[in-house]
DNA sequence: AAAAGCATACATACATGAATGTAAATTGCG
DNA sequence: CGCAATTTACATTCATGTATGTATGCTTTT
C-alpha cells in the first residue's frame, strides 16, 4: 500500500506511534527494532524514517504524547490556586493517579519510561525535557506549598522545598511500583486514602531540614 | 597476562562487576558491549565468559551485591521489633537512605537500575528475584505496621497493606528521583524529616481503603 | 620431593546474524 | 506532471557466542 491523502499519512503516524508503545513495553525501547515496530503498525521500515529521524526520535514522539494531558493540567493549576492551594495540590496528585489507573495507554506509557526504558546519551533531549518538566512542576508545587503556609493551612516551618520534592517522590514511587503490579490494589480507589496520609504527615509534622552546618 | 591463583581469580571477577557496573551507568545495561568491560577491569572478553554465562548473569551478579546489604537488615528486623515497631520501620528507612546517601556504589547501582536498565524478557531471573526481595520487604514492613497498630502506636483502623505500599513508594520514589540529582539536597540530612513526615501523615491520618463496592 | 597430569583462568580468532541508515524505485494524489 | 509517502534493495557495521589455544597453578604419584 502506497500513499493516500495527507490525513491517512497522519494516521500513519498514529499508527507508528501506538505501535512503537507497544513494542517498546514488551521488547524494551533499545532491543526494540525498528521493523518491528513497522509490522506491528502495518507498514515497513521505509515509513518510519519517513516520519521519524530515528527510533530516539520516535520515542520522543511516543511520550510527548503521554505527556502533554499531564502538563495541561499542570497550567491550569498555577493560576485558580489562591483559594485554597492544598486542594489543588490533592486534586492534582489525584488527577494524575487515575488518569493512571483508567487509561492503558498511560499505563504502558509510565511503564516504558520506568522500567523498559535506559535513559542514556542518545536520549539525550528526551532526558533534558524531562528534566525541564520535573523542574517546571516542582517549582508549580512549591508555590501551591508557600500559598498554603502563607494560608496557615501548613505550619510556617514547614520547608516547602523538601515538602515539595518529598510528594514528588511519593507520586513517583507510586506510579513506578503500582505499573509493575496493576493487580495489587485498586489503585482507583486508593489513590484518595494514600494522598491525604502524606497530606496529612505534612500538615502534622513537615519536614524541617536544618542547614548542614551548625 | 594468564592465570594466577584462585585469589587472583576473585579479585578478576570483583573487577569486572566494579567495571560492569560503571560501564552499565554510563552506556547503559543494553548497550553495554562486554568487551567494553573486559577493558575496563584490565582483561578481555574471554575472562568474562568465564566467569559468568552472559551479559544477564553479569547483571545479575552486579545488582546482587548491591542488594545483600539491604537484605541483611531485614532480615534483622523481623526479630528485634517487638518493643517498638515503628521505631524499627523508621531506623529501616533511615538506613536504606543513608547508604544510598553515602556510598557511591549503592548510587551508581540503583541509577543503573532505576534509569539505566530494560526489565524485559532476557533479565526475567532477576525480575524474579526483585519481585520475591519486594514481596518479602513488604510483608516484613507490614507485619511490623501490623505490631504497631496493636501496640496503639497507629490507630486501629489503618490499612496496614495500603500503608506498607505508600511507604514503599515513597522509599522507592526518593532514591528514584535523588539519584538523577544528588546535587539538589543533601540526603544524608533530610533523610530524617522526609520519613517522619509520612509516618506522622500514617499516624494522624492512615490510609484506609474501603472495598470496591458498597 | 620432584615431576607428570589435569583442571583452571584466561586470551585470541572466527563465524554468524542482525539491525541500521541510505539510496533508489514505485505509486498515488493534487 | 511533480511531489508526498512508502516500499524495496543494499551496503555496512557491530556485538555476540563459541571454539580453540595456552600457560599457570594444583594435585597426585612415586
Amino acid at each position: 500500500m502506497v500513499r493516500k491523502t495527507r490525513v491517512d499519512a497522519l494516521a500513519t503516524r498514529d499508527a507508528l506511534l501506538a505501535a512503537a508503545l507497544q513494542v517498546f513495553r514488551e521488547r524494551g525501547v533499545t532491543r526494540t527494532r525498528l521493523s518491528d515496530v513497522a509490522e506491528r503498525a502495518g507498514v515497513t521500515r521505509g515509513a518510519i524514517y519517513w516520519h521519524f529521524k530515528d527510533k530516539a526520535e520516535l520515542f520522543q514522539a511516543v511520550c510527548e504524547r503521554g505527556t502533554l494531558p499531564v502538563e495541561a493540567l499542570l497550567a491550569q493549576a498555577s493560576q485558580n490556586a489562591q483559594r485554597d492551594p492544598l486542594a489543588m495540590v490533592r486534586q492534582l496528585a489525584l488527577m494524575a493517579l487515575t488518569q493512571l489507573a483508567q487509561h492503558a495507554d498511560t499505563q504502558a506509557m509510565f511503564d516504558v519510561i520506568f522500567h523498559k526504558c535506559e535513559f542514556t546519551e542518545e536520549l539525550a533531549p528526551v532526558v533534558a525535557k524531562n528534566d525541564a518538566d520535573r523542574t517546571a512542576c516542582l517549582s508549580q508545587v512549591q508555590q501551591l506549598f508557600d500559598q498554603a503556609v502563607a494560608c496557615g493551612q501548613l505550619p510556617p516551618t514547614t520547608d516547602t522545598f523538601l515538602a515539595t520534592h518529598g510528594l514528588h517522590a511519593y507520586m513517583v514511587g507510586l506510579m513506578h511500583e503500582w505499573v509493575l503490579n496493576p493487580e495489587s490494589y485498586d489503585l482507583a480507589v486508593c489513590a484518595e486514602p494514600l494522598i491525604d496520609c502524606y497530606l496529612a504527615g505534612l500538615a502534622a509534622r513537615p519536614p524541617i531540614c536544618r542547614p548542614v552546618a551548625g
